[in-house]
DNA sequence: TGCGTTCCATGACTAAAGTCAAGGCCCTGC
DNA sequence: GCAGGGCCTTGACTTTAGTCATGGAACGCA
């Protein structure tokens, strides 16, 4: 039945060109599952026991005060792994996980993870990409969130949203209350940014579909300083 | 003369336990280098060859933006290594680095340290380990600036010193502008904050001394949730 | 000793974003 | 086709923190 965690496997992109030897040994520890739209993978502080790949679907990782607000660090899919912290250092998650969709998941143990970096350096190095462009990526989150506006904030996540798509009529990959989450604010300071940059002519906004206007005018805005 | 460059590196905790050819090997790459309090060493977005430790001396790593406004990232000491992200990913500095004052560095170029790590899976792990604490402790960074205050910020600020320092007679580590900074505000609103947590009873401050009079207090605070 | 610089504290004001409350829109399921 | 729930928007208000301006204390240096 390893047959279906290898092609999940195979799709991982931090496992794209191991061996597959390599992939056999992993497909022997990791287990797949399945978990529904609303279900809570771990939280923030538990022992943290397993590295995480997206097969299908969409997780979302972040970090929730006492009183309920909860500041989004990422949203994973497809082909993406997660929760490697805990894999290499200390005992618990430093964050707590959520799918956002029906997802199907792989989960691999710490142990056998470890075991397998110890005999292939090139997946050791592999793994150091990935943490360094995680940890390029909380750089940037950090001086947004104390350098930059709601508004800039938006501008900048709009323009990472269109590379990623690739045109100017995005798709809003997430629910809006999601997107304030992840900007560090709240749906209504949300809303009231959007329609500030709707009113400037920089964007156009349907519901989920967003056309961005002025392309320039969004770069200015978020490399801005008031 | 690589005996100064053996005896740095053997001072840097990544490089603990390593043996000593390898230890060899990375003095023949290494540069020892001196450099004055406010200097630059590089600034974000610059290409990235080097990975650095601090033999001496302290170090800030920061974001500022155009306005001059600055977040501080951390600030490393003797015996820490910074500066990894660009060896493993991408190709620039995602922050800038300044001397806060007169300090000992080790520089490594990226290509050998490679090398280095491809031969020693041992120490491939310790990457790893760092990385992720890193990664752990900007989880807690971002946590904190979306999610608390000001005084609560400062609150944990100084439980973390107490912690590192031993006891409840804290020596402030930093300038108070450094302070403000690194927690995401600016010296006027710390300065306000401090007031607040003094008057609360929770510390005692003149200059650049704290008494911790109510750690259990301040820890409540520092959990605090509005 | 006195000058200048840097750092810090304070006050008055402004601006940004969070809170609270209400209402609209859209989808789903009956 | 309608009821109910989620999600989003809007408005009025409050709170927090940033801005600007000023003055004081501490330190280094002539």
């Amino acid at each position: 039945m390893d047959t279906d965690k290898l092609a999940a496997l195979g799709g991982i992109k931090l496992f794209e060109g191991l061996p597959q030897a390599q992939l056999q040994s992993l497909a022997g520890i990791a287990q797949l599952r399945r978990c529904k739209a609303g279900e809570t993978l771990f939280e923030a502080g538990q022992p943290g026991t397993h590295l995480f790949a997206v097969v299908s679907g969409k997780v979302r990782v972040f970090r929730a005060s006492l009183s309920g607000k909860e500041q989004v660090l990422h949203v994973f899919t497809g082909g993406e792994a997660f929760a490697e912290v805990p894999v290499f250092e200390g005992k618990t998650y430093p964050a707590s996980a959520q799918a956002l969709e029906d997802s199907e998941l792989l989960s691999i143990p710490r142990k056998g993870f470890v075991e397998l970096l110890r005999r292939d350096p090139e997946l050791a190095l592999g793994v150091m990409a990935l943490l360094s462009a995680r940890l390029r990526a909380f750089v940037g989150q950090i001086a947004q969130l104390s350098l930059k506006e709601v508004p800039e904030r938006l501008a900048g996540y709009l323009l990472l949203l269109r590379s990623a798509q690739g045109r100017d009529e995005l798709t809003l990959d997430l629910p809006k209350g999601q997107i304030a989450s992840y900007l560090g604010t709240i749906p209504e300071t949300l809303s009231r940014a959007i329609k500030k940059l709707s009113e400037q002519g920089l964007i156009e906004v349907l519901g989920s579909r967003v056309r961005i206007l002025d392309p320039e005018g969004l770069a200015r805005l978020a490399e801005a300083d008031r």
